[in-house]
DNA sequence: CCCTGAACCTGACCGC
DNA sequence: TGCGGTCAGGTTCAGG
């Protein structure tokens, strides 16, 4: 489900409610999501929780004696409810705190992860070797033309590898290749200088612009309050196959690529 | 190192 | 109403 802004816009709003909040149960009611579960009660019963931080689209919660590391995957959401709330079918962890309150993890297809570190998380196995964060200054056009030398990968799927750099799913890929103008399939190192700089632009814009409006609901993302996310209307490609171009007005069209449903405008988006 | 395709799992939706 | 097929926002891994 979540791209980068949709677990951006999950953080900020756990934040200010289980930052220093003290941990009073752990209920995991699910062997296994993308791999096995461990013991969290064992690790955080009356740990105190500390600052929530993201790296890709990684939540990290440490607590005193370690780092709770959480995916959201394809479907899974955290939200903050109260004990009245009853249980859904895909309700599989419960972190309860002393005031009661409960941040609650839902995830129908378990593709999401739940893992816990007692090193630096940024080492770990699954975040070591991660790119750079599209919205820091390590994301730059010299960076990525490096990166694309020699590649003959779609530019697509180029920038959704995460070791290229964090954070973009299939909707924003999309979304940014439209706005810079790009066909999605021009090979990663022939993309131009110049396109480059407008690839940089548009997914550091759209990339905002989607954290500003709480993210994008496309099926049921919900953020921690359990609410939808509003920049799906703002979307120019992504789900709108067959309707007009915002620009151009011609249909836009879409192809699978890589297994994604990939949406273009064969008029804006030329391959040269 | 590069690239492609399959795999993990469930639910929603569409056409018959 | 039921059934089969298709699709879905992510990531890892095997194999060529």
């Amino acid at each position: 489900m979540p791209e980068l802004p949709e677990v951006e816009t999950t953080m900020n709003g756990l934040k200010p409610h289980i930052e220093g909040a003290l941990i009073q149960n752990v209920v995991v009611r699910c062997a296994q999501l993308r791999s096995p579960i461990p013991p969290l009660q064992h690790y955080l019963n009356q740990q105190h929780v500390g600052t929530l931080f993201r790296r890709a689209k990684y939540l990290l919660m440490p607590v005193n004696t370690g780092t709770v590391i959480i995916h959201l995957g394809m479907s899974g959401s955290l939200r903050l409810v109260n004990k009245t709330m009853p249980l859904q079918r895909h309700d599989h962890i419960d972190i309860v705190f002393s005031d009661e309150k409960i941040m609650r993890y839902s995830d129908a297809r378990r593709f999401g992860a739940w893992l816990w570190t007692e090193h630096d998380p940024l080492t770990h196995a699954l975040l070591k070797s991660l790119g750079p964060e599209p919205l820091s200054a390590d994301f730059t056009v010299d960076f990525l033309m490096q990166r694309a030398k020699g590649r003959r990968v779609a530019i697509k799927p180029f920038i959704m590898d995460s070791k290229v750099v964090v954070g973009i799913g299939n909707i924003y890929a999309a979304e940014a290749l439209f706005l810079a103008g790009i066909h999605p399939l021009t090979p990663a190192g022939k993309v131009t200088r110049g396109q480059f700089q407008a690839l940089v632009d548009s997914i550091q814009h759209v990339l905002t612009s989607a954290i500003k409006q709480g993210g994008t609901t496309v099926k049921d993302f919900v953020n921690s309050e359990g609410k939808p996310g509003y920049f799906t209307q703002q979307l120019a490609v992504y789900g709108r196959k067959g309707l007009p171009c915002i620009n151009c007005q011609l249909p836009l069209q879409s192809f699978k690529l890589g297994q994604r449903s990939t949406v273009y405008c064969g008029h804006c988006q030329v391959l040269f």
